[in-house]
DNA sequence: ACAAAACTTGCGTGTTCCGCAAGTTTTCTT
DNA sequence: AAGAAAACTTGCGGAACACGCAAGTTTTGT
């Protein structure tokens, strides 16, 4: 059960980052103080900073935790299935539409997507999420430590992520997000399987 | 001859950016403020904030300068090369080792790519360069609008690149960053030939 | 039940980042 | 060539931030 502890802990972290991205949203970034944050938790401003460096980081912390269950998420699938099935698999489920009303979710990308000054903190949720796959890949394949098949791949899986996720902000009518994600990963088998240096 | 103001401006923003690196290079991150750097690039502190927003971007600047140019390097190949040629011709140029002695260079690199409080500045380089290039990409090969081809081809070209990069870093006895780019790159060729479907 | 380890909190401080307004330099217009 | 317009630099000022430290509190292990 995993001690009282690290769950109290693992709630506060929780309940800073949903803080963070809900007052962001609503105020405006630049109208959010780190104290407003810390008071919205219930913690002190000193332990905010306990947390996170920076109120970037706390806005960001839904997506770097999402980045780091991707690994896992691909370590779940059966260990018979092709590489490619598990792939699109588990980044569906990653996902998968549970959380908040979608329509206040989609605000919050946005704003992490699409703010300047969170840029960096979501290039490093990004970056975390191409190296947990491109582990989880390496694990599933056996590749051995040089090949670099597994981190180009992760990076590709990332890369048609991203636009599955811009596509369905633009989406009008709305899609779930599980479907472009399914979408933009067939896009990126048939774009895989053009030949490299063929093309003109 | 681009205007005196122009000149001006790149030559004060290239300034600031060495300065940034070169003390942070021999003094560590952290030992190095922002007045440091003014005054050793020769402006007031106050200008230095209407360069840069905070001196980790300055640190990077010579990154994403060079991501800048990422895509005109590619541009700028003749058109009736193909288009594979290209692009490993148009890295391994913006990769030629011209501006200062290697080893300082390496230090250089070594605290951009290593320091976790410059991952962010570094990863909006590497950014740039995927995009500078997609777009690139794009227009070379005249790609519509939807397909993702340069976007993913782009993000594996400088995952390998990183990795040369890292190889660089590594290499003992040294090598060329060129070099170990152009061999990156052929492993990418065939990292991209494998059947992504048919992989287990 | 007791000690050790981990976490929270307030305080204090050095630094940062940016708006503002005045002064200077470059560019544009005629 | 001269004067107006636009762009850049600089100092001042202040709000916010990030973090070390030490004292108090909570959880854990024995």
């Amino acid at each position: 059960m995993a001690g009282l502890r690290e769950r109290k802990k693992h709630a506060t972290r929780q309940a800073l980052g949903i803080a963070a991205m809900t007052l962001a949203v609503e105020r405006g970034l630049d109208n959010v103080l780190v104290d407003d944050i810390a008071e919205a938790a219930g913690v002190s401003p000193r332990t905010f900073n306990n947390y996170f460096a920076s109120k970037y980081e706390a806005i960001c912390a839904l997506a770097v935790d999402r980045s780091r269950r991707a690994g896992d998420a691909l370590r779940a699938r059966p260990a018979d299935e092709p590489l490619w099935t598990a792939l699109t698999a588990a980044l569906a489920a990653e996902h998968r539409d549970d959380g908040p009303p979608t329509r206040e979710w989609a605000d919050g990308v946005r704003l992490v997507t699409g703010h300047p000054a969170l840029q960096g903190e979501y290039l490093k949720a990004q970056a975390l999420m191409r190296d947990a796959l491109a582990e989880a890949i390496g694990e599933r394949v056996g590749a051995d430590p040089g090949d670099m098949f597994p981190a180009v791949l992760a990076g590709a899986a990332a890369t048609a992520t991203e636009i599955a996720l811009d596509r369905w902000l633009a989406a009008d009518p709305p899609t779930s997000v599980q479907h472009q994600v399914e979408r933009a990963l067939d896009e990126l088998a048939e774009v895989w399987s053009r030949p490299l240096k063929e093309t003109a």
